[in-house]
RNA sequence: CGGGCUGUAGUGUAACGGCAGCACGAGACGUUUGGGACGUUUUAGCCCCGGUUCGAAUCCGGGCAGCCCGACCA
């Protein structure tokens, strides 16, 4: 893609009163627009990076048997009565600007749709076990939305729903999830810590969560510092021992962003939609079901919380907008546009830096750039990768690749970038 | 939901109750290109409603909105 092309703008400055890094970064870097509290669009630079992430996350659920499908984000008051949680203060309310009663809530969740579901096509036991998902945006009312996009209204989530025959089962598919959930937090550059946790307003089981530490994080868990065995603060019995249940090991408090979070269900679902099956000897039973949740968006601002400098992001390899920024600078335009090319031919991402500067005599683009802004663009930006063509890049023998976490130059004959980069 | 702070051009910020300024951005012309260049020039603003006052961006009241702390929460 072509800098020059893209609507967005970078700015200087940072926006006024934002105190959360990834709330600073991403605006200023034209990832995200905040249109109210909360609630973001996700401008071409940040689409790519949610995108990054949803692959990463399709191929991670796909590969544990997961089924993507779709629902809607209206859900009627039926479902919601059917387990009691309509007065659940999370949901906003729908209703038409004529209704009386609102009949509709935006769904905050949608174990109650999916079930529904599930009972019209599950009655055997061979049936049985199955996992569906979807990735779509969840409307929660928050009291307070906070630092950034951490804490949102609305948000874009990936929630997965098992169902199992018995409890086993489930068990079984739960460590699937956990170690599906351990790679896909890896592949996006993220240490995660899996943390006991409360249930909420889904189950009354304990649940676990993926917690990244992090200053910012609104929650408080005690981990162990030497097995990492972790409890949330809102159900820990480790904070007055302060020695580790597991392993007798020392015991910290930190603050942590929840990432992900999986629960298991039971059969609290299943029996308020009938969603029964029968067994191999013929009896009818209960189905046994679990759900499985992360914010895209949360991952994404964790990762700038995470891996950043004074200058900008610097964004892990895999969902990183781009793998490569590519500025022509002077006397470097010519040789520039031909790697643009040949990048883009061998499937190499890369954000073309290409607004005038290299070229003042043509002015073949509308804007035009200093090479010192290139260079904060670039920074701010923060591909993995950049590349500069000018004419000093040249006189050294051909481009200069830098990474963006490290500080060191290398030169690269133009001849050999494409398979330098691969 | 309680508390605190804050709302001024596209962005970031000034202005004692008395002509709303600066910087960046954006547009034009020219110069310039290895760390957010320079000159000339143009552009564009007081969150909303009410009150006090000769006069309100400024004071008062009420809304609405944003940030932060707490409570809550995935």
């Amino acid at each position: 893609m072509r800098l020059s092309q893209i609507f967005t703008r970078t700015a200087r400055e940072n926006p006024a009163g934002e105190t959360s890094v990834n709330a600073q970064l991403l605006e200023r870097g034209g990832f995200v627009y905040k249109n109210s509290a909360g609630i973001y669009s996700y401008l071409p630079l940040g689409w790519q990076v949610l995108q990054k992430i949803a692959t990463i996350i399709r191929e991670e659920m796909n590969a544990i048997g997961g089924q993507e499908m779709f629902m809607p984000a209206m859900v009627e008051k039926k479902y919601l009565d059917a387990t009691g949680r309509w007065d659940v203060p999370i949901g906003f309310e729908v209703r038409g600007k004529t209704d009386e009663k609102a009949n509709f809530v935006l769904g905050w969740t949608h174990e109650e749709i999916l079930t529904e579901i599930a009972a019209r096509f599950v009655s055997s036991y061979q049936d049985l076990p199955f996992a569906a998902y979807q990735i779509q945006n969840k409307f929660r009312n928050e009291p307070r939305a906070k630092s950034g996009l951490l804490r949102g209204r609305e948000f874009m989530m990936k929630d997965l729903y098992s169902f199992h025959a018995d409890q086993a089962d489930l068990d079984r598919y739960y460590e699937a999830v956990k170690g599906a959930y351990h790679k896909i937090f890896h592949r996006c550059g993220l240490k995660t810590i899996y943390t006991l946790a409360a249930g909420g307003a889904f189950t009354a089981s304990n649940t676990h969560e993926f917690q990244v530490i992090a200053p910012v994080g609104e929650d408080t868990i005690f981990v162990c510092a030497k097995c990492d065995y972790a409890e949330n603060a809102e159900i820990s019995k480790l904070k007055n021992s302060g020695q580790c249940s597991q392993c007798g090991g020392k015991i910290e408090e930190r603050k942590a962003i929840e990432v992900g979070n999986i629960f298991p269900l039971g059969t609290k679902y299943s029996e308020a939609f009938g969603l029964y099956y029968t067994d191999a000897t013929g009896n009818k039973k209960l189905v046994v079901m679990g759900s499985y949740g992360i914010g895209l968006g949360r991952v994404m601002a964790t990762a700038v919380e995470i891996h950043h400098d004074e200058n900008g992001i610097i964004w892990p390899e895999n969902i990183a907008p781009f793998k490569v920024h590519l500025i022509a600078l002077e006397g470097g335009k010519t040789e520039a546009e031909k790697i643009y090319k040949d990048l883009i031919g061998q499937d190499i991402e890369v954000l073309y830096d290409d607004r005038n500067g290299a070229d003042l005599s043509a002015k073949a683009f509308q804007r035009e750039a200093s090479a010192g802004e290139k260079f904060a663009d670039a920074d701010l930006i923060g591909c993995p990768i950049r590349i500069v063509v000018s004419k000093k890049s040249l006189a050294a023998g051909g481009a200069e690749v830098k990474r963006r976490a490290a500080s060191e130059t290398k030169i690269v004959q133009l001849t050999q970038l494409s398979s330098f980069l691969l």
